[in-house]
DNA sequence: TGACGCAACATTGAATACAATATACAAAAA
DNA sequence: TTTTTGTATATTGTATTCAATGTTGCGTCA
């Protein structure tokens, strides 16, 4: 039988708190000082400070000592480090996902690409967003490797922002789709290598429309 | 110029305790009662709830909601999806290595698979063992790229413990150091490709060796 | 006028106190 | 004898308090 979970107040809180570091609610550079989001929170400082050592172990924000937390700001050097390392672990997953994903779950990304071309022609681009996610973090679990998902699921969220901002902005929209498409030809057809190198390839270009929005 | 370094009590009590974990004193398991831990430690409950979030974030103790922490005692499952998963950073690393290496790091490299060779004849299986992770480490290091070492080294440190067990316990040694001399010579050459793939075996062999320490 | 020092304030680090929850054991009922 | 239930105890979750450290600004002195 199904277990209940439970939801310690640190983890409510480390959760909140990464959702409005994604939405840009706090931005880069935010300070959160104890006293401040305790309040906003209605928790004590215990379990918030609990909540923030989380996210200092997930890279999300960084502690000075007696200097309190801020939301970390990575420069352009660590960006494309994270890029590079999502695209190696997106790559290899791909790679696995040829070896053991079922036909079924070839089906989902397929239907998945499919949506992502609809809303590319309605140019819905929070959806497209959205599909986009969700076809890479599909692909990720079925290289059925727990470990893998969650590395990846880390990294992702440290991206999240970025990314959504530079798909907000970037367009050049299309080439993202049609590798969207060569990467399901690959999966299709089992090729591992090859896609290992499409999806490599893929958040490489990523990456180019991240400088982009830097050098911009 | 080298900021200076603060060491909050919670940093401390964390790498201590990663430290009882992976030389076995504290074997999966084992549970961290609070205030045992603070006896022992001479620290408060709060440093010491600091330090077990970290870990928790790190995959090294699991906690149950009212009910403690436990170090983890991960199954044969999980276990070789780790060492997938490391396999696939370190080979990475090591494509990226051959792009990013200097001639004086890989001398570096040569320098330390010949100690290897060195402990392997006078049959010294720890010296060995600390040689073969300061390669893989320094190899990593090549990369260049941040985000990659610090996953290597979470991900590593968690497999720490086992990977020590199985080199005291296998009697098949030799394979490994010609396995080595193998990822010398493809980083000399800067075989990216050759190497990602040598060291993505390499660890597959890893995981033979374990599996056979549990069969046993 | 500018630099230095001191003091008051703000903020984090650590310790302790209190509340919520789980476990173990014993007593009572079937 | 077995099962159940209540209570005592142990343990973690949360709040609060006190201590250590960093920052800011004002006043004094050269």
């Amino acid at each position: 039988m199904e277990p209940i979970h439970r939801h310690p107040l640190a983890l409510q809180v480390a959760s909140r708190i990464r959702d409005l570091i994604a939405t840009d609610q706090f931005p880069p550079g935010t300070p959160l000082k104890e006293v401040n989001l305790c309040k906003q929170l209605s928790v004590s400082r215990t379990p918030l400070r609990e909540a923030l050592k989380q996210l200092i172990a997930e890279g999300l924000v960084e502690q000075i000592p007696y200097r309190g937390v801020v939301v970390c700001n990575p420069d352009q050097a660590s960006i494309e480090q994270m890029l590079e390392l999502l695209g190696a672990l997106e790559g290899f997953a791909g790679e696995m996902a040829c070896l053991r994903a079922t036909p079924e779950e070839i089906d989902a990304i397929r239907v998945l690409t499919q949506q992502m071309h609809e809303t590319y022609e309605k140019d819905e681009r929070l959806s497209y967003y959205k599909i986009n996610q969700s076809i890479h973090r599909s692909i990720v679990e079925f290289s059925k490797n727990g470990e893998l998902i969650r590395s990846h699921e880390r990294l992702n969220s440290r991206l999240y922002r970025i990314r959504f901002l530079s798909n907000r902005r970037t367009d050049r929209w299309h080439t993202a789709i049609e590798e969207h498409d060569a990467i399901l030809r690959n999966l299709e057809q089992r090729e591992g290598l090859k896609l290992n190198k499409l999806l490599r390839e893929h958040l490489g270009h990523t990456w180019t429309k991240v400088k982009d929005l830097y050098d911009s």
